[in-house]
DNA sequence: GTCTATAGGAAGATAGAC
DNA sequence: GTCTATCTTCCTATAGAC
């Protein structure tokens, strides 16, 4: 057909990849179906990736980029200055955005244990979590910042305990689906990370 | 070969499966590893199960139920009338199970995803982390009593928190391998629970 | 009940015509 | 570079001999 560069079709079977994936799982997602999505014959799956476990190290990136990016712009996106609204409504916010997104956030979790059985791609584990807890202490910093408080723990281990409870809620959510009772969770989370918080001395 | 009952056919193929899945995952644990793992030919599977979807049933529920047990045991070993060091060693024996028992660990992640993303299996799923947060609920209600305290908060929200915790850590830590710094979240968290913690006010 | 053999299909990857 | 056809392997499930 049509001339497309190599790059281009690269990321036009990352897309289809993440499309099938989002909408039938990680497991279905064979390099037939991929190539099918992408409207593209088979063969060229094979002369844009050198191997399926080498699309499945870019999509994993890509899928995590994608995410944080929509939801930090819902995250942020709240206007308050009492400290535990800010909270809750950042949490409430990431929350929504599973439940609106669940098959986008199941894939995530197939993407890291699949990831974990396959020696070629341990890394992408690795760097998958990673990337999720960097970004994520990224953003509690500058949350500390705008509102004019300090962690009393260390700010990677604030972090790495709020990415926990909320990374570990959305998955018992997704196998429960009770929205209520998880919302209690991340309430009680709000309150015991405020407890983590104080004005700075000077 | 030698009689054998169903029954004890079927114990037989769920004890290889969990071995053939904690060993090379859950996708490699084909109906032929399982089989063959049990010693049995691939015929006998399909007369000791009505299909694939059957026996991963059995497993997912069979492996919550061994976890359980060999947590409980290694969970309440501790001797100590000291609330903080009761609740850190809780969590922190729960926290060298996982890294003990990781691949073990693993499968509970991948039948988790499995079966959300099979229809026939949806309710499987449900059950498995209905049934973790049941027992963990137990699990934190008894030593409430044994240490003649309460929560401020209810039970249930208290044993979910609890659980996501535990569970995103285990499963982050699973992707990076990180003991030092996971073990600070641990230690975090129990601070956090036993903000939650008083004594009764008769 | 037990097991061999095989049906029937789908997987990742590639050879070779254009 | 593009795409068809195919190689090889592996899957779940079953038919049918013993």
């Amino acid at each position: 057909m049509t001339r497309m560069s190599a790059a281009d079709r690269r990321e036009k079977l990352v897309a289809a990849a993440i499309r099938v994936m989002t909408r039938d799982g990680v497991a279905k997602a064979t390099t037939r179906a991929i190539a099918g999505e992408a409207g593209m014959p088979l063969g060229v799956f094979h002369y844009a990736f050198r191997s399926k476990a080498e699309l499945m190290a870019v999509v994993t990136q890509t899928i995590a980029q994608q995410s944080k990016a929509e939801i930090d712009a819902v995250t942020l996106s709240g206007t308050t200055d009492d400290p535990f609204d800010l909270v809750v409504g950042g949490l409430c916010a990431y929350f929504e955005h599973v439940v609106a997104h669940s098959d986008e956030h199941l894939v995530t979790y197939e993407l890291t244990t699949t990831a974990l059985r396959d020696t070629e791609l341990e890394q992408v584990a690795k760097r998958q979590y990673d990337y999720y807890l960097e970004e994520n202490e990224k953003l509690l910093s500058a949350v500390a910042e705008l509102m004019g408080f300090e962690f009393t723990e260390p700010i990677p281990v604030v972090s790495r305990y709020v990415f926990s409870v909320m990374d570990g809620l959305a998955l018992n959510w997704l196998a429960r689906g009770d929205e209520e009772e998880a919302r209690k969770v991340i309430e009680l989370t709000a309150r015991t990370i405020l407890g983590l918080v104080r004005r700075p001395a000077a």
